[in-house]
DNA sequence: GCGACAG
DNA sequence: ATCTTGTCGC
């Protein structure tokens, strides 16, 4: 239901991995308003590590951007394919939440990242990456400013201030609930930075984070400690929404 | 050279 | 990310 037009790169080294962020970096479009707030389908991707069994469990929860109700949901469980690197989130990630997104039983729509779009060293985050793969419209929505800084928006929710690396704006500090810690939204692919900011504000009607990536999160954590409970369980688990 | 550093 | 109970507050 994702069908990837770029191959998965598998880079053995740091090096390498920074020479594919280098030469798929060109990909990123982001000349494209996006899909419009409120409507269609908006989907999580999170994912939960278990280092010790060399474990990842991926999630991808669909949910109807209207009412924020569920509509499909998968999880992929796979090997940890990467170390944590700051600069190189994706390579760890991506291979398990691309196996999720493929057993969706729907168009996932525009997807919300736990992490950096262009808010990164070489302006290729997670969020970039995963588009630029799928090619579906992606955001990032972060919960750190990670090396970058802003200055404190206003204390009412929806207030924003530019994410900043040096005088480059990769990103925004949004603030989400009423004097609670911002989180940091950065354009992925397909995207522009005033809508991406819009999703995450209709996406955040009740809690700092997406409901999106607070879906994922609950699911990619149920789903590790089931493949951690069940070892030859099946890989991959698909359930879609009743029609009702 | 040292420290910081999305998840 | 992950290790982890109770607890203060609306």
């Amino acid at each position: 239901m994702t069908t990837p037009g770029i191959p998965l790169a598998r880079p053995a080294t740091e090096e390498e991995a920074r020479a594919v962020q280098d030469e798929l970096r060109d990909r990123v479009v982001l000349d494209e308003p996006g899909p419009p707030p409120g409507s269609g389908r908006v989907t999580g991707v999170d994912v939960a590590y278990d280092d010790e069994r060399d474990l990842v469990a991926a999630a991808a929860v669909v949910l109807d951007a209207a009412t924020l109700e569920v509509v499909a949901e998968a999880t992929a469980v796979g090997p940890v394919s990467f170390p944590y690197v700051p600069g190189l989130l994706a390579f760890r990630e991506i291979p398990t939440v691309l196996a999720a997104l493929d057993a969706l039983p729907c168009p996932p729509g525009l997807v919300v990242c736990d992490g950096y779009g262009l808010a990164h060293p070489r302006r290729f985050g997670l969020a970039s990456h995963l588009g630029v793969l799928t090619g579906l419209p992606t955001i990032g929505v972060a919960k750190n400013p990670f090396t970058f800084t802003y200055e404190d928006p206003a204390a009412a929710r929806g207030s924003s201030a530019p994410l900043l690396a040096g005088a480059e704006e990769v990103g925004r500090a949004l603030r989400t609930r009423d004097r609670v810690k911002p989180v940091f939204v950065s354009v992925g692919h397909r995207v522009t930075l005033d809508n991406a900011v819009a999703h995450t504000l209709a996406l955040t009607p009740a809690y700092r984070l997406p409901e999106t990536t607070r879906r994922a999160d609950a699911l990619c954590r149920r789903a590790l400690r089931e493949a951690t409970a069940a070892p030859a369980a099946q890989q991959t688990v698909t359930r879609q929404a009743p029609t009702s």
